[in-house]
Order: C-alpha cells, then structure tokens, then sequence
DNA sequence: GGCAACATGTAACTTGTTACATGATTCC
DNA sequence: GGAATCATGTAACAAGTTACATGTTGCC
C-alpha cells in the first residue's frame, strides 16, 4: 500500500525507468523506504494499471532501450489523498540491537566487530549526507520545493552523528 | 529468518507464551523488531519443529491455559550461531517522511497534524525509557546480563531526544 | 576473457498484515 | 449490558526476498 505511494513521491521529483527508480531506492529515499527491483516492476504494472502513471519507450543506441514512467493528474491526486491519511509509526528493525539484548548470549568477538562495521557504514553515510547538503543546499534559503528534502537530510545528519556516537561509547564499554 | 532469532532472543530472558511473546514485541524489543500473533504463533510451531523451543501447557484457573515456551539447548547453539553471522544493514520505513520528500504534492495542514502527532509519540515513548532506565538501571553498574540491554536502552533514549528536536525545528519552519 | 553497468523482467518462496473465530473473566 | 484483558489460533491476502533469465556496451 505505501511502496505504490513512495514510488509517486519518486516520480514528483522526475520521470524514471524501473531502473532509475531501483537505484533511487538504493541511496536518496532509501533512507525512508526500501524497495527492491522486482518489486517495483510488480508495482509499476499495477500503477499502470489504475491510471497512476503513464509510460513511454525511450530508445537508446547500444544500451536496451528504457521504458520511463511519469506521474499523471489521477497519480497526482492519489498522493494528495494518501497524504491525509494518518501516518503509520516508524518501522526499525535492526539485527544488531536484537543481538545485543541477549549479549551473553551472543559471540562478544563477532558483537564487536559487527558494531564497527556498523560505526564504519554511519560513518560513510554521514560523509555523504553532508557531501549532498554542500552541494545542494550550499546557497543559503532553499525554494519551498527543496525545503523538506533538507529537513529530511538534517533528520539523517543528526540520526548517523547518534549512531556514531553510540557505537563509539558501547565499543569503549566492550573493551 | 530473522524473527525465529528474535524471539530465541526474548526467551532468553524468561520463557513465555505466544501472548507474553506478542505483548513483548509491543513494547520492549518492539523498538528494534516488529511482530504480530498470528506471525508469533506460525513461528512458534517451526521453532518446536526445529527442537529450539520446549513447551508445556500451564494449567490456570478462570483464564485460557497458556503454552508456556523455553528455549532449547539446540535453540541456545542456533542463537550463537546466527550471532556470527554478519548483520543486514538497520530497515526503516517512515510514512513520514517521505511525504516530506513531496512537500510541494501533499496536504500542508495534514502533515503540520502529523508531524505534531510524532512529536506526541516520540516525547510519551522517550518518558517511558527514562521510566524504565530509573526503575530498572538506577543503582550504579548494571550486570554484564543488562549491559547491552541497558546500551539499547541508551540508544532509544538519544534517538528519541533527535526527533523530538527535529520535530519542534521543523514546526518552526512550517509555520 | 572477465567483470561491471545498463536494462527489463519472471518464478518461487518467505514474511507480514488484516480479518475472522472462539470463549472466559473482570471492571464500569 | 458492554468493553477490555487474557489466550489461542486460522485463512486470505499483500509485501518483500532470492534466484533465475537475457542481452549489450565499455573498461581493464
């Protein structure tokens, strides 16, 4: 229900293949929702299919040819319906806060190193949040368009400056 | 796969029953991992299949008998077993915030009443924490079987302290 | 020659959600 | 009388994952 509307939030933004949209999963609007590709082909016939978005074949020389999705009016006023509905909590799960509510019972050797990896993939992910904030927000006041997208991306800052601090406080605790 | 883990994990800590297992997933390691009873007792029935969990009827007078579950010493090795196994990287999926991507596309006041309702969520959840961290946490050191209970609990607590901040910034800005 | 990126899809399977189903007790 | 809590489960459906399947171009 709420993948159908994350894929025409994407589509606000600009037009996209499968493709595209698989690999906007993977980095810009990953950090709210996850979708994998055959997912999103299953979802784009059914987005079709209600009128949601209309699709044209771009024709490439050399790589295969892309079939590119855009949002319609319907789609357009689909997403302003859904977004009066009540928002839903946020989803965590994470492995590693599982294993370490039964940390006697875990390998402590594997725990440690599972939590620097982890430090490690924040760290990174922080790097590049404020590689995209220089590059896009540099400019003082952002249009009104831009605006949540930076409030989005202050959210990230702040939640991998948390991790990276709680990793380094537990490891230190851990020996 | 990762749920058996989890609830391995939570009949670590006391057995209980596929309620008990429910109402802990509700609350307590709820933060971390999700699950409803119908998905509970599916579970329960591959983990007695697998020999992980034991079981016995627990005759209460009045109320339904409960199915009182244990974990298994074979359920104990697959516990640190899968403990070595490397962690997936923390899933979130936040409503929230991807109608945040699409601002310019979404109900204004909606989103100001939800924003507004998250930040109820976040301020009542992070009360709790400190509750349960001066009830349970008050007297100096905690046991090596609650550090890393404790550390989540840390986590719970600064994580939720971040949305609380970001929540007001961002009511601030909406105006 | 092999690997990565581009590009689209299907099939089989596992997870997760929602609604249904039952039935006792306690509190208002 | 009605709602909430205790307690267990099933059925049907929706969502998500993993592996398979194909074929090109460009780089090392």
């Amino acid at each position: 229900m709420a993948l159908s509307h994350a894929i025409l939030v994407c589509l606000t933004e600009r037009p996209m293949s499968g493709y595209d949209l698989a690999k906007f999963f993977d980095t810009s609007i990953g950090f709210f929702w996850r979708a994998t590709h055959p997912q999103i082909y299953r979802e784009m016939k059914k987005l079709g299919e209600k009128g949601y978005v209309t699709s044209s074949e771009e024709i490439q020389s050399g790589k295969p040819n892309r079939i590119v999705y855009s949002i319609s009016q319907a789609g357009r006023r689909a997403l302003k319906e859904w977004s009066r509905e009540p928002v839903g909590p946020p989803l965590i799960k994470d492995d590693l806060l599982v294993r370490l509510q039964a940390i006697e019972h875990v390998d402590r050797d594997a725990l440690r190193q599972q939590i620097c990896g982890r430090l490690k993939v924040h760290k990174e992910q922080l790097e590049q949040y404020f590689h995209i904030r220089d590059v896009r927000f540099s400019d003082g006041e952002p249009g009104p368009e831009d605006l949540g997208k930076l409030m989005g991306l202050e959210l990230g800052i702040q939640y991998e400056q948390g991790w990276i601090t709680w990793c380094e406080s537990v490891l230190k605790r851990l020996g």
